[in-house]
RNA sequence: GCCCUCAUCGUCUAGCGGCCUAGGACGCCGCCCUUUCAAGGCGGUAGCACGGGUUCGAAUCCCGUUGGGGGCACCA
């Protein structure tokens, strides 16, 4: 049988990351069994859907690596309504579902229960479509279902423990639980890969499958990710969006590896492989059942590693679009939440031959590409910014000497470095020590890129230029 | 409250009855290198939740306890 599967997201808001390593493991298993990964926008709540979240759904699996050739899609599941209402209808047609005239609040009276279920009232009252009347499945009174899982085994329910629950609103429309298996089954899913939240869902949708005449899929529900606090990851308590993270100069390739590192290790000693090595050895049933810690400084690392193997002609153009642009402006950035933050220098005193001069010096001090702003900016400001406890601890006293050594000697990194450390031998100073006001006063701060390349590159003039602004201060 | 589920260093994991004196990675600490900071090299810190079984033998299998997580809408 061919394997289709599908990752059916519901165009909410931003993208979630958990939503893309669901989408990964998707595509891996897609990939892997040469069968067909269906993408599904679940847009039946129309109070919550934006078609701009469509269009960042598509684009943030594109980032990923997700292109749209290489998948069936995408689907809305609102185009399908007809489908689900026709699907209620057999099943009330059938017998196995009946319409229902309960509240929210009369059914709270009655049961006392606030937690939701349902006792069954309507079950035999016979009750007709109508305004209001809601479609409850009828579920079976004993028994147990059992769900295949790739992931954990067979998690047992018993059915007497399964409420009739709802499948169409008062007003027909089917909701999520139906609509989602009719979709499946019209789309021919086989294996049906998603959050482990779902799994209380599983049950109900596989008596749905089942009472609509089709063998249920395979299912396999993978671990939540969890913040520090070991719950999940929402998006009003963390960083969730995926955006975000690829605004902050995180790398689609370090991002997908520590993805799918939540639950799961390639064969061996090592974490950081190349997408082939995924593709090869990923399998559901070696996934960890248990939540995995979303960590934010474990993928950092992996970042600084994949931007410090990238060729540096690689890395100055990744870092474009923290230099150059593309931004957003502030009114679509207000809009969206999304967008890099434009640098602090004027468009036209960016120079690529300076930055091109230094990327490399650079590479191997970043783990975000965003950081790359923050080593540079000297290069481009007329003033660099002042890191005012950098200049607190800086000793100023050593630049009239510096500058005096500094408009006589060759422009050179080494000649710059051997004639600083004169000056500095005069005092009993080290060339560590000696450095420091030097970088304070044309960086701004203490810590950055090499200092000798770095004078060679920024130029006499206006390294001479910032030793006397830093002496006139002092 | 009810249902489901999970449990190896702080974190992500390897382990699928003897190869475990429990391996790797991130983090943290130290040393080396060094023009700051990184990077790199070397070393270190730290774990099988607990209690019962099963077995010649258990991190690995079973039961229980404890603890964590998810779910319980006319949302998806």
């Amino acid at each position: 049988m061919t394997v289709r599967v599908r990752f059916a997201p519901s165009p909410t808001g931003m993208f979630h990351v958990g939503s893309a390593r669901s989408a990964l493991h998707n595509w891996v298993v897609a990939k892997q069994s040469g069968g067909t990964f269906v993408l599904r926008i679940e847009d039946t709540d129309a109070s919550r859907n934006h078609p701009r979240w469509v269009d960042g759904i598509v684009r943030a699996m594109e980032w990923l690596g997700i292109d749209g050739d290489g998948y069936e899609g995408p689907y809305f599941q609102s185009s399908y309504a007809g489908e689900h209402t026709k699907a209620a209808q057999q099943l009330f047609d059938a017998g196995k579902a009946y319409y229902c005239d309960c509240t929210r609040e009369t059914l709270e009276q009655r049961t006392g229960n606030k937690y939701g279920g349902y006792d069954g009232f309507c079950r035999d009252r016979g009750l007709g479509p109508g305004d209001g009347h809601a479609l409850r499945f009828r579920t079976p009174d004993e028994g147990v279902t059992i769900v295949k899982d790739l992931v954990r085994g067979e998690p047992t329910f018993e059915n007497n423990l399964i409420e009739d629950f709802v499948i169409a609103r008062g007003d027909g429309s089917a909701v999520f639980l139906l609509a989602n298996v009719v979709d499946d089954i019209t789309m021919e899913i086989t294996q049906v890969i998603r959050a482990e939240e779902h799994l209380p869902n599983t049950p109900k949708q596989q008596m749905l499958w089942e009472a609509l005449g089709h063998t249920p899929p395979v299912w396999a529900h993978v671990p939540i990710i969890v913040n520090e606090k070991r719950q999940k990851l929402s998006k009003r308590r963390d960083k969730v969006a995926l955006e975000m993270y690829r605004d902050e100069g995180f790398l689609a390739e370090a991002m997908r590896n520590y993805l799918m590192l939540l639950g799961w290790a390639p064969a061996g000693d090592r974490e950081i492989v190349p997408w082939s090595v995924v593709e090869e050895e990923f399998s559901l049933a070696d996934v960890n059942p248990s939540p995995a810690f979303f960590d934010v400084k474990k993928l950092t690392a992996f970042n600084g590693e994949y931007i410090r193997a990238l060729p540096v002609e690689q890395f100055i153009e990744r870092c474009r679009p923290w230099l150059t642009g593309p931004f957003v402006d502030a009114e679509e950035k207000g809009e969206t939440g999304f967008g890099i933050t434009p640098p602090p220098w004027a468009p036209e005193a960016y120079d690529p031959a300076v930055f091109a001069a230094v990327a490399e010096l650079a590479q191997t001090r970043i783990a975000l590409l965003a950081e790359i702003v923050s080593y540079v900016d000297f290069f481009f400001l007329d003033a660099p910014v002042v890191d005012e406890a950098a200049w607190a601890k800086a000793d100023l006293t050593l630049l009239p000497d510096v500058i005096a050594a500094y408009s006589e000697v060759d422009w050179n990194a080494e000649a710059l470095k051997e004639s600083l450390l004169a000056v500095g031998e005069q005092r009993g100073l080290k060339l560590g020590k000696a450095q420091a006001p030097v970088r304070v006063a044309v960086t701004g701060r203490s810590v950055g890129l090499p200092l000798f390349e770095s004078l060679e590159v920024l130029g006499r003039e206006r390294t001479l230029d910032r030793l006397r602004a830093a002496v006139a201060r002092a």
